[in-house]
DNA sequence: AAGTGGTCTAGACCACTAT
DNA sequence: TAGTGGTCTAGACCACTTA
């Protein structure tokens, strides 16, 4: 119990039981007043331990109750190698928040490989699961390229899958990029998802070509607790080449 | 200034000029004590603002001296779509870890389909980046593929892929499911990886199918900061057909 | 009404860095 | 040696949940 700071040992003391699983998910934990009695810790370190556990997901403060074992989340996967249905957030229900005009700023106009000020359709929707918004998926798209047809992402079908609408614009789509990583959310994302700025996030930033020409992207953000991603490849003819 | 907490308030003072670029990477932020007189709050306030800055991954705590807006970190971008060459860590420098004959447990088990206490050969490296760790990859695959031949994980040279070593021995990797997820950062890899367990990594689990049998499972297991994951995917024919 | 988590104050010591 | 970040103590008030 020494060299180490004192609210790590109370961490892993706490930890352990919950990772073996003798502290079932959902029962309450020792109240921060009661850990430092027991363990003959100021309140501060408790406090310190039991929300390094909350940072670590494994703990759920509920304000004027206690702090509780984490239930394991419902964990929702999205599959990024069928193309077959609706928009980015596909098993989940689509809360759609509309279509806008806009003009293109610095990194989606790289990503486009547009001019700055050049305008763009954006669209965005909700993924929801149980009335609880899960993920967020905002898509932008020159509009010169449907532009006074009925192809736009406003005019078409609620359902209609990126794919479906441009392939009927004319455009075919061939290729898709994808790049996966984490980031802190951000504030506009924060308060439609629900979730605290500043909390790391699922990012998934694609890329839909024609040939060597993207056109459209979008980034769909989602909660690390909820969300996975599911790549299916398959390797049928001879192995891939070199890319880069 | 009121309504919100106050540590809140003062990380968003600080947080504006960061992400602005007002404050260039690298240069000092004013210290904690500072902090507080120049705010009227108490040491602790300013402390938890900074933290929580820290926790965002904006700021590095350097003690002794002071804090610092953190440089931009390299990023390292895996691609998962071409399987040309050696293990799981590909643009990076590989630090190999060896391979171990073990029992198959719960988790790896379900992944290759196998009966809990099956023999199976794991198999682990390093990722660096300038001599830092960067990802860690650990790989388990039935021992009876390969056993007595010289196609074992530990057999093969250096820089061979799975689906090369696999194939010589007969086994014809067809298809690659891969899931990605961010989980808490686990014991025996924190170690390896130099990061603090429980912090959020960035964790791809591959399992390689011979049709339906799956013959190897991985984890790729990278730092959030440095690591992004990039699939190029053709859609050259028709659209793929609905899966799961 | 009692207990709880969230926040806050006003101090303190240690190991480390910078000078 | 002074300043800094990490940790720690011993209190406190508020809004909230629970009973």
């Amino acid at each position: 119990m020494d060299g180490q700071p004192r609210y790590l040992w109370v961490a892993d003391l706490l930890r352990r039981p919950i990772l073996d699983g003798e502290l079932e998910p959902g029962s309450r934990l020792p109240s921060r007043s009661r850990l430092a009695r027991t363990y003959g810790v100021s309140e501060q370190v408790s406090r310190h331990a039991l929300r390094l556990l909350v940072s670590e997901g494994l703990v759920e403060a509920r304000p004027g109750s206690g702090y509780y074992v984490r239930t394991v989340p419902q964990i929702h996967r999205f599959s990024r190698t069928d193309r077959s249905s609706g928009a980015g957030v596909d098993p989940l229900q689509r809360a759609d928040l509309g279509t806008r005009t806009e003009t293109v700023c610095g990194i989606v106009a790289r990503r486009l490989e547009l001019r700055d000020g050049v305008r763009v359709f954006r669209t965005s929707c909700l993924g929801m699961a149980d009335d609880m918004p899960v993920a967020l998926h905002t898509a932008w798209e020159p509009a010169a390229l449907t532009q006074g047809t009925l192809r736009t992402p406003a005019d078409a079908e609620a359902g209609t899958s990126v794919l479906q609408r441009l392939g009927a614009a004319g455009v075919a789509i061939d290729r898709v990029v994808e790049e996966v990583g984490v980031r802190p959310l951000r504030e506009p994302e924060s308060s439609l998802l629900k979730l605290a700025p500043g909390l790391p996030v699922l990012v998934v930033e694609r890329t839909h070509y024609q040939g060597r020409r993207p056109v459209e992207t979008s980034d769909l953000v989602g909660s690390i607790d909820h969300c996975r991603l599911l790549y299916r490849l398959s390797l049928a003819r001879s192995p891939k080449r070199e890319g880069r």
